[in-house]
DNA sequence: TTTGTCTGGACAAAAGTGGGACAACATTGC
DNA sequence: GCAATGTTGTCCCACTTTTGTCCAGACAAA
């Protein structure tokens, strides 16, 4: 029973160029060249033509001695270090970052009640005391009654879209707890997704793929997206959140969508943003439209307009121009 | 489960020009025929006067060399691979490219493993059969169709936990793609966040905070444990994945929560754990339990006796000592 | 006729290699 | 506080290997 020993051994047999290495630890290929010749951080084996062969071993020690770096360690410490010492020191630093979090504070509510809510403004108002509160069944019970004062597409935008940017900002503040916005954003997931439901399916719907790309982890934008689309005749493909980009091109392309949709909001100057529209751009084929939104989607204004995506304004520019698309499609697929 | 194989199985009767294949690829036609020419990259069929004729089995080669080659593999390496090992390959790397922070979502429960009947199975294949040809609506009516003939603890425990189980192993193995577990996963967060709201609220439900602690970003354990223990006449008040410590005690404070449980997943081993528990405990009334399960509950063992945190080895076992503290807080409040 | 594909070869761009330079920054010694 | 020294990321060069593109002439398809 070599077991032990072999479970968490890694694989030392070299087999990756450095460029590999390069995109799966972050670092540049001109770095892990530096390292290696002033440090030798790693000594990969080599090709019969002298091309750098690295193991996935090799890869480890590469990434623990980055993150290493980035809890302010220096590389002349951990570069002569085991793979068990590194990890060791690895998860001592970020014990000790978990460590330092916000003190508790003392609650008070900083939103009136409107018990009748007559505009959407009191509405979010009535919804930010109910978090703040902590009472779902009131928050449940708000967002089963705005509904049906209003049509989806508009509840979604003058209510749903401003309640989630106050908490954003609130909890940034420091007027919500971290546990309030949490438990909001379960609620909110919970009713945004079962809202698509809602919608008879007859199965002959053009497809739309949504999802958020690498990095984005906040998903209700997408979510919102996917239940609006629903109402105009569309079928959302929905992902989740934090789908790479060869996963949509491969999910559109068995799908076979007509549209891709990608909602970007935090944080908005992710370096793997330009990289993953690019590729999903690439991928795809060049008749299926991307459109981009979410308030990150500003921040890209330029690489939007180099690779021809769609970044409509606001959710009703979305619908419209998806309800041309649909429409389009529909006198091609009849003539 | 000869199913997943070979459904997945790919057309390799040769039919289509090679201007097609550019097109599909995104490869130029040269490039295709260059490739042939140096590593035979593709060996396609002839026509009767030499044209070439690709199979959807050649352009799913072609396709999958094209974004091994993105991710910084050599053409000489991957070029002589099997279309099995290029998937291996290039699922690998998507896995563990920069983006590293979401690994298949591996559910494995400690506390389940019941026989499985034969029925349940095949409710499961059905599924994964759903989810790998992305019919979402099938996938759905399944999702629906189980709970009408179990109650939902024993679907839960019986269906739904397995399923978990075997996309995540499904995935690891490259059976599943990614973009087959990201809508499953969204599917799941959906049909299992609504189950909720069947019950009906009478306001003096006991309350229980259910979450996942710092660096579990896995909420679908958790979410079960919300919607099982509604059912048991319990508030749930959930708070979504990844809450630090101090929040959750807050927020165990301000509900007025009888208890908390946790699911913790992947990864096991992430070193924030034991400083997270540890907090959470001494901040939190020595009245209230502390419950913990999920597949990484059983790497802490030691930290959950010094704690003396409960970890039922079942949600069976969860819904016992739940169902024991809810009858004895009755009693304290008549006495 | 016009357009597209085929073969084989030529050529050029991209990427990797070893060596070194250099600026920004941190640390040390005084 | 300051200068000297050490550390570290980035860039440049000359050269090799790998890879993408282009061309010419023949043939096939529309």
């Amino acid at each position: 029973m070599a077991t032990l020993e072999t479970i968490s051994s890694i694989d030392t047999a070299p087999r990756h160029p450095i460029r590999l290495v390069a995109n799966r630890t972050g670092l540049t290929v001109d770095l892990i060249r530096a390292w290696e010749k002033r440090y030798h951080v790693v000594e990969p084996a080599r090709s019969d033509t002298k091309r750098r062969l690295y193991s996935d071993y090799d890869i480890e020690r590469l990434r623990l001695i980055r993150i290493a770096k980035q809890n302010g360690r220096r590389l002349v410490d951990v570069a002569p270090m085991s793979l068990e010492a590194l990890r060791d020191v690895v998860s001592e630093d970020s014990r000790f970052d978990a460590a330092q979090d916000n003190p508790a504070e003392v609650y008070r509510p900083s939103w009136s009640n409107p018990l009748e809510s007559t505009d959407t403004q009191d509405a979010v108002d009535a919804m930010l005391f109910a978090i703040q509160t902590m009472d779902q069944h009131r928050f449940d019970q708000l967002l089963q009654e705005g509904l049906v004062k209003q049509a989806l597409p508009a509840y979604l935008e003058t209510v749903i879209g401003p309640l989630l940017r106050e908490i954003g900002e609130s909890t940034r503040l420091g007027k919500l707890r971290i546990a309030h916005e949490h438990m909001a954003t379960a609620h909110l997931r919970t009713f945004i997704g079962a809202l698509r439901f809602r919608e008879t399916f007859t199965g002959s719907e053009p497809k739309i793929v949504i999802t958020t790309p690498t990095g984005q982890l906040h998903e209700l934008g997408a979510l919102m997206i996917a239940a609006l689309v629903s109402v105009d005749g569309w079928l959302p493909v929905y992902l989740g959140p934090n789908t790479p980009a060869d996963e949509i091109a491969a999910c559109a392309m068995q799908s076979g969508a007509r549209a891709v949709s990608l909602s970007m909001t935090y944080p908005a100057d992710d370096p793997r943003i330009p990289t993953e529209l690019t590729r999903l751009r690439s991928q795809l084929d060049q008749k299926i439209p991307m459109f981009v939104g979410g308030s990150a989607a500003a921040h890209h204004q330029e690489l939007i307009g180099r690779l021809g995506l769609q970044s409509p304004s606001s959710l009703n520019g979305l619908r419209q121009s998806l309800n041309e698309l649909r429409d389009r499609g529909f006198r091609l697929q009849s003539a």
